[in-house]
RNA sequence: UUGGCUCUAGCUUAACCGGUAAAGCGCUACACUGUGGAUGUAGAGAACAGGGUUCGAGUCCCGGGGUCAAC
């Protein structure tokens, strides 16, 4: 039962892109990766089986914020931990629920102690404060828990963005405290990533890189970006922060995005993605496929007998047509959901594996540019 | 057969006294980035065939359909 490690094999001569294996205690994870997200243990419309054979998902998300409001942290714990709970033998990481107190709760009050919220879900009062959300995390039982950060809005003014960075940090130092003064519950190791802030500010992303690197933890994230700024802002932050952070630790930048956002930050040296995009806007009909973007939902699919993406080895994609994916979610059928999803989440996953497969071979740059035209294709 | 009620967009319903037709759902598109089967935005689409009164009719009259009741 061992420390997370991060083995960098491979830097990409054409880019900033790296390929590793980041190994835990549930087994080990081929850098880049895209982690689907399972936000109250699941991931929406899909089974773990199709996760593990249809997906090939190497490691999913659990959310704090929404595990501790319902099933709680005692049934979780009765459980042995989400491992048990949800039968994911894998690699698990869970949100710290920053940006869900940002994002879902009513009002919320954000003070030196912590914030005070409303559940979403029954409006009950609650309040997490660093020490709480590790323990809840804890209590979860991820391989790799996240700092508890405030996430500001994108468009924050520097005054804002530069408190609320200084709050940020002094919650890591608690976080890092009560992390390191708590044993892990279910006999393997658990491993606490800090979380860069600073919103579109440069000056503030070095400050905090410089922060959250001298808390050498086995890996770092990105927050605060794709919250609402231009998309050549985020790119250009997202560049800063990877040329700041350390080389030897895997960079996971939270939230981010779409096909080629990632394709992009994978040039910047970014190893790790999460995002909501392919499940939810899977089951909102909008597909990504290898050859470009499709909203099933549209009437030219009407007839088209033609399968998902023929260009995607998993089965799903060519199980079904296109006239019938439609007509699925013309019908309100659950089934269109799933279908979406897995197909979604198989695209993703075969993206990062393709990345790497260039990473390697050293032509990352080249492919990257031509494969982004293609994605953004609208179909 | 007689009497009452009724007829407006694909569906369900609005519109002061007669002054030139709105909405929800559905449909056609678009948006969605540490979750949202949600939501938002834009668009297409209508008066019971017909006739009359009137400067002007969804609105009044004749005629037609539906429905309920009595016979």
């Amino acid at each position: 039962m061992a420390r997370l490690s991060f083995d960098l094999q491979h830097t990409d001569i054409s880019s900033n892109a790296r390929a590793g294996v980041i190994t835990t205690d549930h087994g080990s994870i081929q850098t880049p990766i895209f982690m689907p997200v399972g936000t109250v243990g699941s991931v929406k419309g899909v089974t773990q089986q199709q996760l593990v054979n249809d997906v090939q998902a190497q490691i999913i998300l659990g959310n704090s914020y929404q595990l501790y409001l319902r099933p709680g942290t005692d049934v979780l714990e009765k459980a042995g931990g989400l491992h048990r709970f949800n039968h994911w033998d894998k690699p698990i990481l869970t949100d710290s629920g920053g940006y869900q107190v940002f994002s879902l709760a009513g009002t919320r009050k954000i003070k030196e102690e912590g914030v005070t919220f409303q559940s979403h879900i029954d409006g009950s009062k609650h309040l997490f404060t660093p020490e709480r959300v590790m323990d809840i995390q804890r209590s979860i039982g991820g391989d790799i828990i996240m700092a508890f950060d405030e996430c500001p809005p994108g468009g924050s003014e520097y005054g804002y963005a530069h408190k609320s960075l200084e709050l940020t940090h002094r919650w890591l130092d608690r976080c890092f405290e009560q992390f390191l003064s708590t044993p892990d519950k279910y006999g393997y190791t658990q491993n606490l990533f800090p979380i860069v802030q600073g919103a579109t500010y440069k000056d503030l992303r070095k400050q905090s890189c410089d922060y959250i690197a001298s808390k050498e933890a086995p890996g770092n994230a990105i927050g605060g970006l794709s919250v609402g700024e231009p998309e050549p802002v985020m790119y250009e932050i997202c560049d800063w922060c990877c040329q700041h952070l350390p080389k030897e630790k895997p960079r996971y930048l939270m939230g981010v995005g779409t096909p080629w956002n990632i394709l992009e930050c994978i040039g910047m040296g970014i190893d790790m993605f999460d995002c909501v995009m392919p499940t939810r806007n899977g089951r909102n009909a909008m597909l990504f496929t290898t050859q470009g973007v499709i909203n099933i939902d549209n009437k030219k699919w009407e007839y088209d007998f033609s399968p998902v993406d023929e260009g995607l080895p998993g089965e799903v994609s060519h199980y079904y047509s296109k006239a019938y994916l439609r007509h699925l979610f013309k019908a309100g059928e659950l089934l269109a959901l799933t279908i979406a999803s897995v197909h979604n989440l198989s695209f993703y996953l075969w993206l990062v594996g393709e990345a790497r497969k260039h990473i390697i071979a050293g032509d990352y740059a080249s492919w990257k540019t031509e494969m982004i035209v293609r994605l953004k294709t609208r179909l």
